[in-house]
DNA sequence: ATTTGACCCTGTATGAAGTACAGAGTTTAT
DNA sequence: ATAAACTCTGTACTTCATACAGGGTCAAAT
């Protein structure tokens, strides 16, 4: 049993953050103490991990709900359902590395023509790049 | 001498994020006609563009506030600086690549362990797999 | 046992990065 | 001439948090 200030120093986030995530829907209501306060268990740990690493892979509220759907709430969920959410989700995500592999490989050819030089980097080619179309 | 409107279409952007981003001064301020009406030239639409690539390529406002500047302040600044922004933005993509690998690597195990028929996720397998990303 | 400090509760305000809208003035098209 | 379409400004709303204010509670030191 975890307070919320526990449980934001466990795993590292702001106080104020789990409260956030329980009001959007992302983290799922705790119990209450006789005195009001929340009572947070293992379950609230692994979930709150979840959304933290969903949020740096750049991921949506809506999208991480989805995903919290599939690993938390599965209980309440078909076999279909969740194949089919999950499939939908690989999509977004394989396509998600393929934008990103672009990206990096249009970074560092860039960097590459750069040769970081103490010179005016008025014929930058990373600026230059840019100002294209 | 385009109008706001204009600019917008043009570019493909929302007419109030040009506000915005003169506001921010992201875009420079354009001369005003008799009426008061925004005068867009030539630079105001690379300055654009140059934002809307920035952006594409996962820039956060802060960096490209800073590239913006290096260009407008072109002699001031160093190859280097700009060799050394956009390092470390490739090393922050390759780790979100990685990331997003591993995910995608989890979920098609999900899948694949997943026959889809319509029954109860309850005792699914690998939700504890789930937890493990 | 009391007090002090750290913690929790709620609601509300703030920040970034836009987006939307209201009310007023201007230009364009029919 | 008049309506539609556009522009101007300021302000409000959105999302994803973060911060703060005013009050209640817990736990440890005195």
């Amino acid at each position: 049993m975890l307070t919320r200030g526990k449980l934001a120093k466990h795993v590292g986030c702001n106080i104020e953050t789990i409260r956030y995530y329980e009001k959007v829907g992302m983290l799922s209501e705790p119990d209450r103490g006789a005195n009001g306060y929340r009572q947070y268990e293992e379950l609230h740990i692994k979930q709150l991990q979840f959304i933290q690493r969903a949020k740096g892979l750049g991921f949506s509220s809506g999208s991480i709900k989805t995903l919290m759907e599939i690993t938390h709430n599965i209980e309440a969920r078909t076999r279909a359902e969740v194949k089919t959410l999950t499939d939908a989700h690989i999509l977004e995500i394989s396509q998600k590395i393929k934008d990103l592999q672009k990206l990096e490989k249009t970074l560092i050819s860039l960097t590459d023509q750069c040769d970081g030089a103490n010179k005016s980097a008025k014929h930058c080619p990373i600026i230059n790049s840019m100002y294209e179309i």
